[in-house]
DNA sequence: TCAATTAGTTTGTATTACGCATTATCTTAG
DNA sequence: CTAAGATAATGCGTAATACAAACTAATTGA
């Protein structure tokens, strides 16, 4: 059996809550933006780019650090979503090595679908707070993620 | 393909605002569980697997449902961990077609290990908050996730 | 200038995921 | 008490996802 542990301190009991609340609401959340890709025969990542590009032109390895994976996956990821028009590449005028990736309009309508469904399949949480509650729920998630910029995603 | 989502009633900026940070700090989690996942070889897939084999033993089809995979998948996965020594698969005692699945003892003791590591690796978030707001968020989360029951996952 | 770095693609492999077909075991209608 | 249907899991075939390593082209910088 196991002698010693890095001993990792004693995590308080509202951490502890907290992150298991965490992890659950995000599984749950997960779980819709799933199910909504899938209408759109989009996987979550696609999804995640998609999210991604709905405000921006990033170059293929911005891609790759805000999805966290590697750039040969991106390649094959973009591939297919440009070959089904969703997307479009570039070269990107600056760097002669960089390609920029950026949605096009048929990508940019799905886009702004996808992300009506997703409020709509949230709402049922989330309209069962009061404003109030909402206001401040944002705010302390808001306060949380301090420091983080991934992608926004909302109607 | 199939669109079923009823036309979403025009969101309000509570609703709005909410939506994003929900699915921004689902992200960032999730982006957490992947990579301490993959420290231990594991997909976010098998790190559910875990959080859910954690306290119950299912049957693979109630696996499917949590998973919201498809049992043909659950069947690699699980051969996959199997094989591993993570887990075990039994004959349900009650229905000979069912199959159950439980930890195995190296299976609790990576689970635990990593839970702590997660904990771990979301403090930097949750401490930016007083023990007040951090109960707070916490039962704000619990409210709008009242009516789910997937797999809980802390140290 | 030219060696080292960086951006992206290509290739090969394992995993994840689905749908369909199949086998074995319930369940139920008659 | 069977026969027909439903359900639980597996196996197969296929596509997408993801990584690592090798490669090409462009840029940087010593």
């Amino acid at each position: 059996m196991v002698i010693s542990e890095p001993a990792a301190q004693p995590t308080e009991p509202e951490q502890r809550d907290l992150i298991d609340a965490l992890v659950r609401a995000s599984f749950a959340v997960t779980a819709v933006l799933n199910r909504i890709g899938a209408e759109h025969d989009l996987s979550l990542t696609q999804v995640r780019v998609l999210a991604i590009l709905w405000d921006r032109r990033v170059k293929m390895s911005e891609l790759a650090d805000y999805l966290g994976l590697d750039k040969s996956t991106i390649s094959g990821l973009v591939d297919r979503a440009e070959r089904r028009g969703l997307l479009q590449r570039e070269p990107n005028p600056v760097d002669g090595r960089a390609v920029d990736v950026f949605l096009t309009a048929e990508g940019q309508e799905l886009t702004e679908r996808g992300a009506t469904q997703i409020a709509g399949s949230l709402s049922p949480m989330t309209s069962k707070l009061s404003r109030a509650e909402a206001r401040r729920l944002a705010a302390l998630l808001e306060t949380i993620l301090d420091g983080h910029q991934p992608p926004r995603m909302s109607s």
